[in-house]
DNA sequence: ATGTATCTGTAAAATCACTAACAGCATTGG
DNA sequence: CCAATGCTGTTAGTGATTTTACAGATACAT
């Protein structure tokens, strides 16, 4: 039910394909870090736990990944992939929030591996303003909204406190940005054409507990 | 394509609604935090990016959640759900990494609210051993297997470097683990009949880096 | 009381997604 | 040079999911 436009033509894929392009493009990654050059549908399928017609299928909407009869090259594979997700060029992003998380993503070495190199870092805490990561410096969260138009950054990463994750988002959109990752347990409220993206942990572990119990049950 | 027992039965539910389930809990658990206690279909629905009607189409699979004209009630619908995931019960976790990751994890409020209480947080680092976060004391690596054991921990969370994040994996499983939640960006290889949720954060970041160059498009 | 608005439960219809199957290309080994 | 193998591209068929539509219940205001 998307549109994708690639070079002025337009093409109609499936949702459902659509979410599945960023999973191959990860993993296509980290097989080219391992050195692999080629694969094939089969391996790249089982990996990701599905059928290997499913990829073709998938792939087929967008054409010419290979020659029939060769095995897809990870080489030509992850730049088209990039292209088709639109993430062909680097997207910057800054984070809010130096706490655990907030340098544990920082350190997060895969984000500049995957086209998202971080341009900043920022807290209230003085004793965090001052101590890089990875090259970084921690500001001063009261620059960050400049930073972020001088910089035109358009993603921001939230891991601030659930108290004050409200106040930096809305921070964040004023000063330009238009997609906001949230790691904070609430909902937050911004111009409806800013994307947000909840990132709820706990549910991961519930899908993880709820397959636990059910090994060996008929299907 | 799931089956699900309650009380003797059996039930035929697809796996698009079970897969909703726990954000329907996640999002119920936040609005009985925020003293809510009444939602109604459109409510939950809408918050969630989904229609109404599939919410309830969803909820019709397992019935009796509230009385037609009614909403429901977020006091109802919690235990409910958290019976028909399989959490019912507090499920226990041990955290393997205390690193940044390993330690906003282990200070993350929520899981203790979702039903996941932390039992054991190790690491290998003389200079972590000994801390306390909520709690729990961070415990030498080599003390782990035998804590999984003898407190019958079922969900090990992997937070170390990927570089030994098969050898943890292996120790949790040979120590009775039923399921792993891999923040490594790696592939680890265990056991079959354990389940393995590679959580792989750059892939949200692909999503939302996705959507924001989309704004305004067509469909 | 009665009308109105809001809500869920439910089944049927429409849409969407997955899978199987196979044609045809490429490579390898004899 | 030919057969065997492994691979992708492609389509048609099947299966699953979402949406629509509406009946019946409840609460509330008048």
């Amino acid at each position: 039910m998307t549109i994708i436009n690639n070079k002025g033509k337009r093409f109609r894929v499936p949702d459902a394909t659509i979410k599945r392009l960023p999973l191959y493009l990860d993993k296509l990654i980290l097989l080219r870090q391992a050195g692999v050059q080629e694969v094939s549908s089969r391996q790249l399928a089982t990996s990701l736990d599905i059928k290997a017609s499913q990829l073709r299928h998938d792939f087929h909407y967008f054409g010419g990944f290979s020659k029939p009869g060769r095995p897809y090259q990870v080489d030509k594979l992850v730049p088209a992939l990039r292209e088709i997700i639109g993430i062909s060029e680097p997207v910057p992003i800054v984070i809010a929030g130096a706490g655990h998380l907030g340098q544990a993503l920082a350190n997060y070495q895969n984000f500049e591996d995957q086209g998202f190199p971080l341009m900043g870092v920022f807290d209230v805490d003085p004793s965090l303003i001052g101590q890089e990561m990875r090259g970084v410096i921690i500001r001063p969260m009261a620059e960050m909204a400049d930073f972020i138009r001088e910089n035109d950054i358009k993603l921001g990463v939230l891991t601030v406190p659930v108290q004050v994750v409200q106040s930096v988002a809305e921070d964040m959109v004023e000063a330009g940005v238009a997609g906001l990752w949230n790691f904070a347990p609430t909902e937050i409220r911004v111009r409806e054409d800013v994307i947000v993206r909840n990132e709820r942990l706990a549910v991961g572990l519930m899908c993880l507990s709820f397959k636990t119990k059910r090994i060996g049950e008929s299907d």
